[in-house]
DNA sequence: GTACTATGTGTGATATGGACACGAAGAACG
DNA sequence: CGTTCTTCGTGTCCATATCACACATAGTAC
């Protein structure tokens, strides 16, 4: 069976015989983003400070209600828009659901969690504070505060699925301009997985998947030698190999 | 922020000022589970038969409800047991959750989709129809019937996962019983995968994962050479590599 | 023109993945 | 007891991918 009781309730004990979606509790739904940049070569993630209760001061996920009428992805969106000023999240991808029963103090509140990527430079620290938000920043990953709810769990999974896909998709596009250095993307990989590679090596397999494309132009100024322009050929994930 | 809204609702039209969890309509959650295992070398999923109004007469998902005080996966675990009278999951995991505005006719449900593995011949199809089901039965999962709600979906998405998580992990245990023979173990990678495997290379790179211990048995009867029998070391997944 | 710094390039050693064929062990049968 | 049948169990070679590793080049700043 599947997603509701109608006549019969076979969900045993607590469930009604007659469907009615106000007749017993329910559990409420929500969404949270987890939202990544990149940011002075430090990966970063988009939160805001809470100015009301439960955890009133502490910096949280942007995230809120999901409305009856509006699909959950656009909840996403809507919320990371009204909660930190941010239009553009070039990707968007459902992350995980976390239900604990205890999760929020208030009552039971499912979170369907996704996570986001933005380019660095482009999507400056530009926060606009919401209604109930005192505050949004991006802070780098490697000191964040304490965070509410789960978020911290919430976090990790995120953090964990983005180093996941930077390995067999090109989602890295997401987190860059639409022009750039090898060099660039180079350091995108190595902020988010946390450690060097070689310089060699990494243009070596970027170029031969043939994702990436030479732009006639050369890289403006630098003061040094200048670096050749890519951009990707699509800009939508691929699965690579 | 996060989850709820409480004094100041930030989210933004529909919603109210005050946190009261009835005082305006709520998306109902649900849990559909798909179960996979193996019989006659064909990987199939248990159904169950509708026995109301919507989708009345056609197969479906088991699942339902999540009540207030279950986490979850514990609901996952009380629908599968209650509308098939299967006891044991060897695996459980989260897969995605479906919200789309119109996957049920009845109201707003928003679906946290999991995924289940268990060994063929142990979890045979031996059904006991719930309440609200009137039949329950494994499906070879290359001809299944029309299926109830977006069901058809879950399935597709559940069947990509299983290919995927075959490819880095150790998950085949849960659909093979404590001991096997190496080619049960292929079977079943054939099986899942939908294509044949070479013998020896599929021992080789099975054998130097370091997965497996051989048991001092061998196999019983079988009317041609005796096969050795098999266990997983960790009968839990394991990442590979 | 000299110093500085970031760009851009190739080779060899090693590990991995895939194709491929045949002898061995036991049961069934006459 | 030997012949037949069927499944089990094994090794080599080749192509490809991965990793470690060093130096000349093109600009700017002074």
């Amino acid at each position: 069976m599947c997603d509701m009781d109608t006549k019969n309730a076979r969900v045993s004990g607590d469930t009604p015989d007659t469907y009615d979606p106000d007749a017993f509790p329910h559990p409420s739904v929500t969404v949270d983003v987890v939202a990544f940049t990149s940011l002075e070569d430090r990966l970063c993630v988009l939160l805001v400070e809470r100015g009301i209760w439960p955890f009133e001061g502490m910096w949280a996920l942007p995230g809120g209600f999901v409305r009856m009428d509006e699909e959950l992805e656009a909840a996403a969106h809507r919320e990371l828009t009204e909660e930190t000023g941010i239009a553009e999240a070039h990707y968007l991808e459902q992350l995980f659901t976390f239900g604990a029963i205890g999760r929020d103090p208030r009552t039971r509140v499912i979170s369907v969690a996704y996570f986001a990527l933005m380019p660095g430079p482009a999507s400056e620290c530009r926060p606009l504070p919401g209604t109930d938000a005192v505050a949004a920043r991006w802070w780098p990953l490697d000191e964040l505060p304490p965070l509410a709810f789960d978020h911290q769990e919430i976090i990790d999974t995120a953090l964990a699925r983005l180093r996941a896909k930077l390995g067999y998709t090109s989602v890295a596009y997401a987190l860059l301009p639409e022009e750039f250095t090898l060099t660039e993307l180079q350091t995108v990989y190595e902020v988010i997985l946390g450690r060097t590679l070689d310089k060699r090596n990494f243009r070596k397999k970027m170029l031969s998947m043939g994702i990436l494309d030479a732009t006639p132009r050369q890289k403006r100024a630098g003061a040094h030698r200048p670096a050749q322009l890519y951009r990707f050929t699509r800009r939508e994930p691929v699965f690579l190999d």
